[in-house]
DNA sequence: AGGTGCATGTAACAGGTTACATGATTAA
DNA sequence: TTAATCATGTAACCTGTTACATGCACCT
């Protein structure tokens, strides 16, 4: 099983031993407090997958008996190590998706133009949500040189940005209301 | 069957069939054209979905038999114009959602630090292209307070900063790789 | 005694892609 | 005649979500 053949949860739940989450529910965890955003997970992806990964030689998990309910702790083979850095380096077409309601209805508005800025509100409060939902990830200010810091400036940034054109829009759509002359 | 019920792919056929789109295929044209980058949609989804809002007594499709094959054309019933308008002035919660192996790579880069200049770069080259691909769609220049007018600006603005990221953070690598000593 | 968080797991379903099959029209 | 484009359609497959079932540990 080599980078190609790693399908997408794989590839997360790769990266999340990698960077030293252990179990199906840590992984969950973590992926909801920050790949989430452009890269989500359920557990009914997480756990038959780690089976699989498993079975493909790439983690090696064992049962941790801490007294109460056995949970299973992975950890990378070499081999998953391997498939983890083939797949960080490999240079294959990557997958971008994107399904933004927001942005589709504004596309077909023109149907019915009183709701434009209704849908540019919803819009922007969806942001504003996602800001604030990163912000609080945010406490701990890594460095902007790290992944996961990286990562984050990234999306913030992103955000502000879609803010910021939101704010505009409303403006331009009020204006044209009040027929050019501003209120 | 109202908007709460109409599927994703049968929001985007009607709103294209309002736009004056007639045929399935006409339809995926001007999806792979337009709301592509934001919201994709291939043939197996749109013939049958037809099927289904005919069905449902949405759109109403007639044979023109213009010599050839018969091709179908649709175009919306009074109540498919309805609930097409209480989607686009619903305040249901909208659907955002995101995959963007390029980011994802990047979270996990502090794994193969080495790898994180050609990261950035591809994900640069992948806006790029979809930068060039805007502006050829943008050819003619409709005005910024009509949907699809208004939706490219968006699009544009976006891959633009995503650019202008990517590169700021490429200058970033660069230097932190001469130990902080700009070349 | 009961609620919350940790922890694993699956079955049913929904949604969408890919590859293929078919065939007419049009331009070179 | 052949290739490209217009045009419709489906079956197999893949991926992922939702809802549910289970049960321990810990706190109040």
């Amino acid at each position: 099983m080599d980078a190609a053949q790693l399908s997408p949860t794989g590839r997360v739940i790769l990266g999340m031993i990698a960077l030293g989450r252990r179990t199906g529910y840590e992984i969950k965890q973590l992926v909801d407090h920050s790949t989430r955003h452009f890269w989500a997970a359920s557990y009914g992806q997480i756990y038959p997958e780690l089976r699989r990964l498993e079975e493909g030689g790439l983690i090696k998990g064992r049962p941790e008996g801490s007294g109460g309910r056995t949970k299973i702790a992975y950890e990378l083979t070499p081999e998953g190590s391997r498939a983890l850095y083939d797949w960080l380096s490999s240079d294959a077409p990557l997958v971008f998706e994107m399904r933004n309601e927001g942005m589709l209805k504004l596309f077909f508005s023109d149907v019915a133009p009183e709701t434009k800025l209704a849908q540019i509100r919803a819009m922007r409060s969806h942001y504003e949500r996602q800001r604030a939902e990163l912000h609080a990830i945010g406490k701990d200010p890594s460095e902007m040189t790290t992944g996961p810091g990286m990562t984050l400036d990234l999306g913030l940034g992103l955000v502000e940005w879609l803010i910021e054109w939101c704010l505009k829009a409303e403006d331009r759509l009020a204006t044209a209301a009040t027929g050019g002359v501003k209120a």
